[in-house]
DNA sequence: GCCGTTTTCGGCCCGACTGTTTTCAGTCG
């Protein structure tokens, strides 16, 4: 049992309290303590063991104990019994916009569904609409709700992903009989989101491996197996498919495996071409031909460069890598700084002096503290006033460092009518401007396509911050005409955000993609509220691969010298 | 359920927008 296990079972004792309609703060102290867990790097099991969970701030006594029942004994009787009481598919509920944790409990209360399917049935028969304090508007909400709940169901945020992922390598790393293991799959071309996992593991003895596996600690439903995979649910809700292959198939196994599937058909016509053969172990040179030792030599032998994981999609990469022309991606090493990052002065939880330190000491050689402006009252959103006072302590806080500089910046909302939240003359005193939409997602695609545009076109702007708006799994892009605003920036030098949080990844591959052949500059930031989520970059530069980025196509790979004279070009 | 205290209770982010109503409750960021 994991910090990050924990979580899982507290978020979900906080919603079941929602829908039953227990008190508000009590679920909120449960989401609370399953956000610290999930970010703290102290480890749950140990501060059992030495009694000191309540160390951790909003564990109290009753979360600790709670705590030491799951960690001791694998269960929690609080948590079966409110499962008992609702059924945890209609937890789902919670997720579909619009629905919160009221009408969840008036539904339930009224109609007591056993699923989401007989919810569904009865929003069907427009029976949701008779419940007190719910319209017809809302039961259409619920009707879309579901539709996208199941289109996009069971897949796994990236950063969870690679926490499940490194969870099933560790224990396949423990096997004796294994040498050597790899993610593959979508996880491994860093996909936005993962529907299930890939592995692929070597050993001398591959049968034997896999009948040991079949008792794996997370196994929670065997699927399939023959003698050298099998395919399994976890206790986490996801799939895992497991290929064990002696130690000469290992490369073409990996590259077989990663796919995807519609660049091995691309790849596969190719090497038939070439007398090769393909089965479901990958590629192989024939009868008397010695199997590539590396997917560098795989690639190779067929004619081209090697190709990341991450460009693997079918979009063109095979004929670029045949005319040697692939880009070389972005690395995570080559980022200086992040340009979005907020503190404890708006709704971020870390001072600016805990922020600077964190950043130097990840070498950074910048960090730009963007809060959020005035009109976004919720985040607690600079007034004029305070930005000047937080000026003065960036300002005192610069004077300690030689070798690194945090940015004064602003995060300033795009006003529902287009106009930015302060005047030029305040934005010109800014180091760093990124703009962004929190507000009127429900306009025309036309006024909002203008509201990006009008803050493109504002010379003080250089950043426009997570441009469409999406929150994986739960919001949709907000409309906008994503070509005309690519154009745009290209014009006006704007750069666009790839936002690293893994709930957004915004923008997406596609777009980035296109935006490169327009010539748009981008910006790999991760919108961090607390510093630990300052790791989510690495997310970002997945996403900015996939979009065939290069170091040059983005601004924060600057030193702090080019940035400030990219800043303040005309 | 947590936390801080004018210290064992009472407050916990708050204003705009939407949908359901007919003056307001619920949701969201």
């Amino acid at each position: 049992m994991n910090n990050w296990e924990i979580a899982q079972i507290f978020n979900e004792i906080a919603d079941l309290l929602d829908i039953l309609g227990e008190s508000p703060y009590k679920s909120r102290a449960y989401r609370r303590a399953a956000h610290k867990l999930s970010t703290t790097y102290l480890d749950a099991v140990q501060l059992s063991q030495e009694g000191r969970l309540q160390e951790i701030p909003g564990i109290g006594d009753a979360l600790a104990k709670k705590i030491q029942e799951l960690v001791t004994t694998g269960k929690l009787r609080y948590y079966d019994e409110l499962r008992e009481k609702v059924p945890a598919s209609l937890r789902q509920l919670l997720l579909i916009p619009g629905i919160g944790a009221k009408t969840a409990q008036i539904i339930y209360q009224h109609l007591r569904p056993k699923d989401l399917a007989e919810l569904e049935t009865a929003a069907r028969e427009k029976r949701l609409r008779e419940l007190p304090g719910i319209g017809s508007k809302t039961e259409e909400a619920i009707l879309r709700g579901l539709e996208a709940l199941a289109s996009s169901k069971k897949r796994l945020l990236l950063h969870h992903a690679f926490t499940v992922a490194g969870e099933i390598r560790d224990y396949l790393k423990s096997l004796s009989g294994i040498t050597m293991t790899s993610s593959a799959g979508s996880l491994r071309r860093g996909m936005e989101t993962v529907g299930d996992l890939d592995f692929v593991a070597v050993a001398h003895d591959p049968l034997t491996v896999i009948k040991e596996l079949a008792t794996a600690p997370f196994l929670q439903e065997l699927l399939t197996a023959d003698n050298s995979q099998l395919s399994l649910m976890t206790k986490w809700g996801i799939r895992a498919d497991i290929l064990v292959v002696q130690p000469e198939y290992y490369a073409t196994a990996l590259q077989y495996i990663t796919g995807s599937k519609e660049h091995n058909e691309e790849l596969c016509v190719l090497a038939r071409s070439l007398g090769w053969e393909s089965s479901e172990k990958g590629l192989s040179p024939g009868q008397e031909g010695q199997l590539p030792s590396s997917e560098e030599e795989l690639y190779s032998r067929l004619g081209m460069l090697y190709i990341p994981p991450e460009l693997r999609e079918g979009r063109g990469e095979i004929q670029a890598a045949r005319k040697g022309i692939l880009p070389y991606l972005l690395e995570l090493c080559d980022l200086k700084g992040d340009l979005h990052v907020h503190s404890h002065w708006s709704d971020g939880v870390n001072s600016l002096e805990e922020l600077a330190v964190e950043a130097r000491r990840r070498g950074y050689q910048y960090l730009a503290v963007t809060d959020h402006s005035k009109s976004l009252h919720v985040a607690r959103g600079l007034t004029e006033d305070r930005i000047w006072e937080q000026r003065e302590e960036i300002r005192r806080l610069n004077q300690r460092f030689t070798d690194f500089r945090l940015l004064a910046g602003i995060e300033v909302e795009i006003r529902p009518d287009g106009s930015l939240d302060f005047d030029d003359d305040l934005l010109a005193e800014m180091d760093i401007v990124v703009a962004s939409i929190h507000s009127g997602f429900n306009q025309d695609e036309k006024t909002l396509t203008e509201r990006v545009i009008s803050a493109m076109e504002n010379k003080h702007v250089d950043i426009i911050g997570h441009p469409t708006g999406r929150l994986l799994g739960r919001r949709e892009p907000y409309s906008i005409d994503i070509e005309q605003v690519l154009k745009v920036a290209a014009a006006t030098g704007t750069a666009l955000e790839i936002n690293s949080s893994p709930d957004r990844l915004d923008l997406c591959d596609r777009y980035i993609r296109r935006g490169k052949e327009l010539g748009v500059c981008f910006a790999v930031n991760t919108d961090a509220h607390d510093l630990h989520y300052l790791d989510d970059l690495q997310y970002g530069v997945l996403q900015a691969r996939r979009g065939w980025l290069e170091r040059d196509d983005v601004i924060n790979t600057m030193s702090f010298e080019q940035l400030s004279d990219w800043l303040q070009r005309a």
